[in-house]
DNA sequence: GCATATTGTTAGCATACCTAACCAATGTCA
DNA sequence: TGACATTGGTTAGGTATGCTAACAATATGC
């Protein structure tokens, strides 16, 4: 059975742009887009850490970070703190703002998203999260 | 059995968004993105349409998808023909070169996230491929 | 014929990504 | 100890992508 790699790599690229489209008009309302959206919530349900720490985690360079988490700030989500190890580094965590955000942020999913979940059936959700337990295994090789 | 709907839909944004930072790099070397490789593989494996079909069929408005599709034409992968119906309306179908892009396109994939995808075994494939398909009908309810 | 709806383009704005350049702090090695 | 290399982060400049608003041209329906 030949097994067709570049279909499914497009089917993953059409429909991951097409889900983050749909999740970007949601986020909008919390007057926040994806990237800080995602950054955040790696603050809030990990911890706090060094700026390229972030951007690793985000897959995206320091200087992209950098101005991410700006904006962040600006919005009063997170803060910056001078690093005690290390004085080039800065130490960023979220407000308090910041973590109500996300739990309103995950109730305003419920109403879309995870409405739309709720209309699948047991195989397909417990196929949707080995999709991401994949993915995410798939990031770290 | 209660299903974190919540914690899915956050795990399906962070692999979503994860996955197109990493074709947007791979994609770069083709000298274009993950939107317009989108909007041009719906001319290509679909059939020519409106600008206003291709917005809808992507999600996105008309006036975004105006600039993605001047970006093609720019770049000689799409052409804009008036319409024989409607003199309002074009008709924005992949030229030569831009069918060529998508074979070679899928090609520069194997390299990177196809050849990714070789690693994982049949379930896992076969996982993937049924989350396309899920997320793909929950486009359209 | 005229009011309204439709189609697509452009302007303006914001977000998100990169590379390049730069500076300060830290680490390494002779 | 001091010169040099590396690390950590910020800013500038540029491009792409998303939206809304405004507009012109065309189509539709009364």
């Amino acid at each position: 059975m030949t097994i067709d790699y570049d279909n499914l790599a497009s089917g993953l690229n059409s429909t991951a742009i097409h889900l983050l489209r749909r999740l970007r008009l949601q986020d909008a309302r919390l007057g926040i887009g994806p990237a800080r959206l995602s950054a955040l919530s790696v603050l809030v349900f990990r911890a706090p850490c060094s700026l390229g720490q972030l951007a690793e985690a985000e897959q995206v360079t320091s200087a992209t970070m950098s101005k991410i988490v700006s904006g962040l700030v600006q919005s009063g989500l997170v803060k910056r703190q001078q690093s005690a190890e290390d004085a080039r580094a800065v130490r960023i965590s979220a407000t308090r703002k910041g973590r109500t955000l996300m739990k309103r942020g995950q109730r305003a999913r419920i109403l879309d998203l995870s409405a739309r979940l709720e209309n699948l059936d047991p195989t397909e959700i417990s196929c949707l999260q080995g999709a991401v337990a994949i993915l995410r295994s798939m990031e770290t090789t």
